[in-house]
DNA sequence: CGTAAGATTTACT
DNA sequence: GTAAATCTTACGA
């Protein structure tokens, strides 16, 4: 286990590691370009006890890094259009995942608006990581991501950083899984910030 | 093998 | 506010 894990307490499921990433700093290092967000806002997704998770049907070929270790990225695609990019947690075999919602961009603002640019509009520079899918782009993670390590390597570098005050809430968008499960409040975001995809 | 639905974003009315 | 874009995954036959 590498320190950024201990320090940030990876090991641990998500709903208890997903409020500890808020204010981390996750690093991308993609065709030579280096991009950093501050994390701002978050969801937890568990396993088999989230009808909203992807792994709430047991592992398959796209959520088999969800049941790894925890400190690995976990990237599907969406709607045949996006990326979404999780950071796994929890212990080896249990489903687990944190996806990120939304971030500041702390470093490389140029090189992430221009990537932003290049897939369509991008008026403000809040709005270069404020929804998941454009979180993904400003980094340029892709399903060619999934799996890698967020603790060691080349390309992706997380660190631990300065936390804020926490506000949590519902999930946004998995109305389809039940209403049980999208009323349960498993978004967190920092209290107060602009870099927030959805207000409440 | 066919098909329905999706952890979203953007543009247009 | 509403709709379209776009394709993979997962499930049923």
């Amino acid at each position: 286990m590498s320190d950024v894990d201990r320090e940030l307490g990876l090991t641990g499921r998500a709903l208890q590691v997903a409020p500890r990433l808020l204010g981390a700093l996750l690093t991308s290092t993609v065709d030579g370009e280096s991009v950093t967000v501050r994390i701002t806002e978050v969801e937890a997704y568990e396993g088999v006890d989230d009808p909203a998770s992807h792994a709430y049907r047991g592992p398959t070929a796209r959520n088999e890094v969800m049941f790894g270790p925890a400190g690995f990225l976990y990237v599907y695609r969406h709607l045949g259009l996006h990326h979404c990019a999780n950071v796994v947690v929890g212990p080896p075999g249990v489903a687990s995942a944190v996806l990120l919602r939304a971030g500041e961009v702390v470093q490389g603002q140029e090189v992430a608006l221009g990537r932003r640019q290049a897939r369509g509009v991008c008026r403000t520079s809040r709005d270069i990581a404020r929804g998941p899918a454009r979180l993904a782009v400003a980094l340029a993670l892709t399903r060619e991501h999934n799996g890698l390590s967020l603790t060691v390597g080349e390309v992706l570098r997380l660190r631990a950083g300065r936390p804020g005050e926490v506000c949590r809430g519902p999930r946004v968008g998995i109305a389809g899984s039940g209403p049980e499960a999208a009323s349960w409040p498993w978004r967190f975001w920092h209290a107060g910030s602009e870099f927030v995809s959805v207000t409440g």
